[in-house]
DNA sequence: GGCCGGATACCG
DNA sequence: GGTATCCGGCCA
């Protein structure tokens, strides 16, 4: 949560052979771990696919989804699975890349914000996918930066997105985002929490 | 080994 | 709103 929180204005990095690519993050969702509903480490369910969070932080998880990936930091501390996961960012640094990549042509800003504005269109953008599963955040491949100035911005926090099938905790605030920024995703959370 | 469903995206 | 698309989970 606090990570999830924290992550809100850092710069995530990755470093590839076809270039390097940066982007702000300025929407992520935590995941609490054995005790919420809509985690994927729900009732301590440990499998191949989520065996990074039985760790300590600081670990990439990327899983695949409806034939895409998303790409979730590691937050697990003292064996509590929990992640975080990034659902947009604002591009920073590799624009071209990115925009080969999602092979998409940017021609105006509704277009730039199209590129990264979801968790797996950032994926696409950033050349994330299941070869990162597991990197260590620390290395010099993909890693978190802090901006070089400080930027003033107020987060705010929402229900999480597409999480019906987590019974109550489908309304939980575990959504962090910038408030007014125009770079987060279009998506809506569930109608039936009031909030 | 096969089926199914999902923390999605895109197009019409 | 319908469909494409990739993997892991889970059951046979």
């Amino acid at each position: 949560m606090k990570v999830a929180q924290g992550l809100i204005g850092k710069y995530l990095v990755h470093k590839s052979a076809e270039g390097t690519t940066m982007g702000k993050i300025v929407e992520s969702e935590a995941y609490m771990g054995p005790d919420d509903r809509a985690a994927h480490s729900y009732g301590g369910r440990r499998t191949k696919r989520t065996e990074i969070m039985f760790g300590t932080g600081g670990y990439s998880y990327v899983f695949a989804i409806h034939g895409r990936y998303a790409f979730n930091v590691v937050a697990s501390t003292a064996d509590k699975p929990q992640a975080v996961l990034i659902r947009a960012l604002e591009p920073v640094v590799g624009l071209d890349l990115m925009s080969k990549r999602r092979n998409r042509e940017v021609q105006n800003q509704k277009d730039l914000i199209n590129l990264t504005n979801g968790p797996s269109k950032l994926c696409m953008a950033m050349g994330i996918d299941m070869s990162l599963y597991g990197a260590d955040l620390l290395d010099d491949t993909i890693f978190i930066t802090q901006p070089s100035k400080k930027e003033v911005f107020e987060t705010v926090s929402t229900p999480r997105i597409n999480v019906d099938y987590a019974g109550e905790a489908r309304c939980y605030p575990r959504r962090f985002l910038i408030k007014d920024n125009e770079f987060v995703s279009k998506a809506r959370f569930s109608s039936s929490c009031s909030i």
